[in-house]
DNA sequence: ATGGACGATATTGTCAACAATCTCGTCAGC
DNA sequence: GCTGACGAGATTGTTGACAATATCGTCCAT
């Protein structure tokens, strides 16, 4: 068994560490207002401090991460109201990419999506709310990817990072589960239909329902 | 003349270093491709070196610098079709921030920004293209910071440096001049009526045409 | 017990020296 | 003249030591 020889320990990059970091952010391993002690993350990933803060300082960039003068890193919380205003630029963008999804989409595209749509439906059968959840993160990203526009894709990865937990969070409600994979199902129509404008409007509607559910469910931990 | 006791030669900041940079490459003071050797933001700012280095690394987060390993970093180009796709997220935030700019406005937004559009209709009598452009941007910019959603106004922030230069160009083109300016007066007649949705589309066609007017000008300049 | 001054420790910020790599001119060989 | 090897200088990457500041426990006076 001739292992590479070529990939044993190599010390993490910059980036590795700001992933590591952003990672751990977003599945709540990290959770907001915890601080991020520069020796700790050295300990945990093996790098080296000058790369550390590199990633630091990029994920402030990022705004997941908040920097004060000889206080150091901690991740940054966000209000009710921050998580309304990612919502508004989700439903702009994620409109726009299905607008050009929709006047773009070949066949084979449409499958793809098709075939994820299966597996939702499945889902909503099985009251299988985290692989919907996965599953649903699929369907999106397979919808912005498809656009053809990168810009609007990386803009909205950036937005998504802060709210990932909630994204999963509103399917553990039944109803919700049920309304979000009918909405899927009438805009896959409209995508067949070529009717980019409806598809957009769909879109746009189905993320502001989205947004409705959770300030209900999640109003609580908010001021 | 009491001067301030406190603000003799600071070294500048990482951030400082950053907005040194980037104004730079706004106004094309620094070229696509060109290299930007350490060295010599050092001996123009009077910074050290770890801070040049970080800023440039922000900076290549941003999108605004390419960094290649003992490269060095030098300003990212853009190709015309991903200057279209920036146009293509500028309609989709613009015209959504256009749409609660309208909901919210109060008469006092209002009147700065009719005060603004009276200052560019001047600007279309005087035949002053450069001035135009300026306080087109203001008018933009007022627009966005006036929809209340601090997170659309930064990613726009962020879309605009790349094609800071273009949204001047265009202006000197005497027709796009005043088709630009008539969208303009028809947009403060829609948000006047409190016609959310007709602003959010007048605002996403002046964008597009915008662009479909640069392309047309500026498709020589690219492959 | 309480509040405030003090100091030890922990943590972050800065810098300069050194290592690794690239660039470009030079020159030998064909 | 052309090609490729070579090497000096230029540029970037990395590390470690040291400085600046914050944190938190301790002790003393009241």
């Amino acid at each position: 068994m001739p292992c590479s020889p070529a990939d044993p320990p190599r010390p993490p990059t910059g980036l590795e560490i700001a992933d590591w970091v952003r990672q751990r952010i977003r599945t709540g391993r990290f959770v907001p207002g915890q601080r991020l002690v520069e020796v700790d993350i050295i300990r945990q990933t093996g790098a080296s401090r000058s790369k550390v803060r590199e990633a630091l300082k990029r994920l402030e960039g990022e705004g997941l991460v908040e920097i004060e003068e000889f206080r150091g890193a901690s991740v940054r919380s966000s209000t009710l109201d921050e998580v309304r205003q990612i919502y508004r630029a989700r439903m702009a963008l994620e409109g726009m990419a299905m607008h050009d999804f929709t006047a773009r989409a070949d066949p084979a595209m449409i499958a793809r999506l098709q075939d994820l749509q299966d597996q939702l439906d499945a889902c909503v059968r099985d009251r299988a709310p985290d692989r919907f959840g996965r599953l649903n993160n699929e369907w999106h990203r397979l919808i912005v990817e498809g656009s053809g526009n990168q810009v609007i894709a990386d803009h909205l990865q950036r937005l998504n990072v802060p709210i990932h937990r909630l994204l999963f969070e509103s399917f553990y409600d039944d109803e919700r589960l049920k309304t979000a994979n009918a909405d899927h199902r009438a805009m896959m129509a409209l995508i067949v239909a070529g009717d980019a404008e409806g598809a957009e409007r769909a879109m746009r509607r189905h993320i502001g329902d989205g947004f409705e559910t959770l300030a209900r469910i999640e109003s609580e931990f908010y001021s």
